[in-house]
RNA sequence: GCUUCCUUAGCUCAGUCGGUUAGAGCAUCUGACUGUUAAUCAGGGGGUCCUAGGUUCAAGUCCUAGAGGGAGCGCCA
């Protein structure tokens, strides 16, 4: 018999009629005359009950059926009698899939702490937390690609490896096939990458949109979304070595336009959410964090702060002067620190702000330079409890200023020509912004770590499965 | 990388001022129960107190070093 999945068994209306399910138990509980077995298949975070009848089945039978065993169930499905579900199967036929020797099987029905789940991270997606967030975490992949296709987008696929190394802060992996422990030096001493697989020196991305920026020359709108890897020594709980990035960048657009976008495309992300994971939204709520649904409807229903960072600091001076004791100096030209953002998101103004405007030396070397010719049009999205959650600007489309800026800092260019070539024929004004995957997801789902929104996390020390 | 906290049963944790045989809940096993909802009730089994040194008549408890993990900060998305 065909399988149904057990999110279209819960729905279905076909009282009496037979129905095939498989999935992995949850739990089994009963007595002498009737045995439970909560079954899941993944496809929603609700189980299906299936009761067997003790005097058609034996506990012999039953015995194998254990948490986390994996069986396949057919039955006729019924109104339920019991309250917790209004449809139920009653068992006819049971197959056993896989067992799970309770003994050994590490997967308790309660008291998990996310420390113990992420040293079984091959187990954890079967567990209710897991599957909730890693079915909305495809949710926000289709939210984004649905969001940018329904804007004119296209999605362009930048490189993995690359030999540029300026693309950005980082520190990045190194892509080598040579052999480490004897490596052909230069007279200098350097390391000779002329006989490496590329030729020269090749490393892991730490970012798409310098590649990004020559698709938006010719596409007019794209966006990358892909992962992106930083080889940086980071240990918090806002930081991955490898993470999913989304970086849009448009064609002729300008400073308010780009910041237009940001909004409306969180936004847009949020709300499908609430649309299309109301199930997993709901567990979450009740058990990860009671306030999540509240604050997901208050990030669509505001309208965000657009603050200028030197209006910015002003605000962070005027608390010190009354009082407000921060660990870190906020003086015109530093970056904001965490205590300095959280003040800002969380105390003074209660709801996101997209900070602009920045000293162009805390910024990086693409960035429009204003007027002024102090600051640069960077405009990121701060989020409560999680911080910078967009990094975007207004990049620099005059080659002679671009061409300044990079000499200022010494940058090294040479492998770079081709970025240059964009503002050297027909550059445009452009725009783009960089959201991190999973911090959106941390928004989303309510999970205090990084490291509990990705299937298998990437830190320091830390790459098991 | 810096600061700080933690590590005791399969899991979550308690363990007082250093003092007899290290406890609880859940899980598991056995039994009971006529429909359960993290089922309930009764009983049983289960310990390298992270590792290595040290102090002491005596160390889960104090000291030193190491390992692993969390949090805060830095860097950033």
């Amino acid at each position: 018999m065909k399988r149904t999945v057990i999110i279209d068994a819960l729905k279905s209306t076909a009282l009496g009629e037979p129905i095939h399910v498989c999935g992995w138990v949850r739990s089994r509980r009963g007595n002498k005359n009737v045995s439970f077995i909560a079954l899941n298949d993944g496809s929603t975070i609700k189980n299906i009950q299936i009761v067997a009848d003790l005097s058609k089945f034996s506990e012999e039978q039953l015995k194998p059926v254990t948490t986390g065993a994996c069986i396949g169930a057919t039955g006729l499905l019924v109104a339920s009698q019991g309250a917790g579900q209004s449809v139920e199967i009653q068992l006819t036929e049971l197959e056993v899939f896989g067992t799970a020797d309770p003994e050994k099987y590490p997967l308790q029905k309660k008291g998990l702490s996310m420390e113990y789940l992420r040293t079984i991270a091959h187990l954890r997606p079967r567990t209710n937390t897991f599957g909730a967030v890693f079915r909305i975490r495809h949710n926000m992949a289709m939210a984004i690609h649905t969001y940018f296709h329904e804007h004119g987008y296209f999605y362009f696929h930048t490189p993995l490896i690359t030999a540029s190394d300026c693309e950005g802060a980082g520190q990045m992996f190194q892509v080598t096939t040579k052999n480490l422990y004897n490596l052909k030096k230069d007279d200098n001493g350097q390391i000779d990458y002329s006989d490496d697989f590329f030729g020269r020196q090749a490393a892991l991305t730490v970012s798409g949109q310098l590649e990004g920026e020559l698709g938006a020359m010719a596409l007019g709108k794209i966006y990358t979304f892909g992962p992106t890897f930083r080889a940086e020594n980071s240990n918090t709980p806002r930081h991955l070595a490898e993470f999913w990035m989304i970086e849009p960048e448009v064609a002729f657009i300008d400073k308010d336009d780009l910041m237009d976008i940001e909004e409306d495309f969180i936004k847009y992300c949020v709300r499908w959410a609430l649309d299309n994971c109301k199930d997993d939204l709901e567990f979450l709520n009740q058990y990860v964090d009671k306030g999540l649904i509240e604050r997901l409807h208050s990030v669509i229903d505001t309208d965000f702060v657009r603050l200028p960072y030197t209006e910015g600091i002003n605000i962070l001076q005027e608390a010190v002067k009354n009082g407000h004791k921060f660990e870190f100096p906020c003086n015109w030209g530093d970056d904001l620190s965490s205590e300095h953002e959280r003040y800002l998101v969380e105390q003074h103004f209660g709801k996101p702000v997209i900070m602009t405007d920045y000293p162009r030396d805390i910024k990086a070397f693409y960035m429009k330079i204003n007027e002024d010719g102090k600051t640069v049009q960077g405009t990121d999205v701060l989020f409560p409890q999680i911080g910078e959650i967009i990094g975007g600007s207004v990049r620099e489309a005059d080659f002679d200023k671009l061409n300044a800026e990079i000499d200022r800092r010494q940058i090294p260019m040479k492998d770079m020509w081709w970025y240059l070539d964009t503002r050297r024929f027909g550059s445009a004004p452009h725009a783009g912004f960089g959201l991190g995957f999973e911090r959106l997801l941390l928004f989303v789902t309510g999970m205090q770590n990084i490291r509990d929104v990705i299937p298998f996390p990437r830190t320091p020390k830390n790459a098991e499965f």
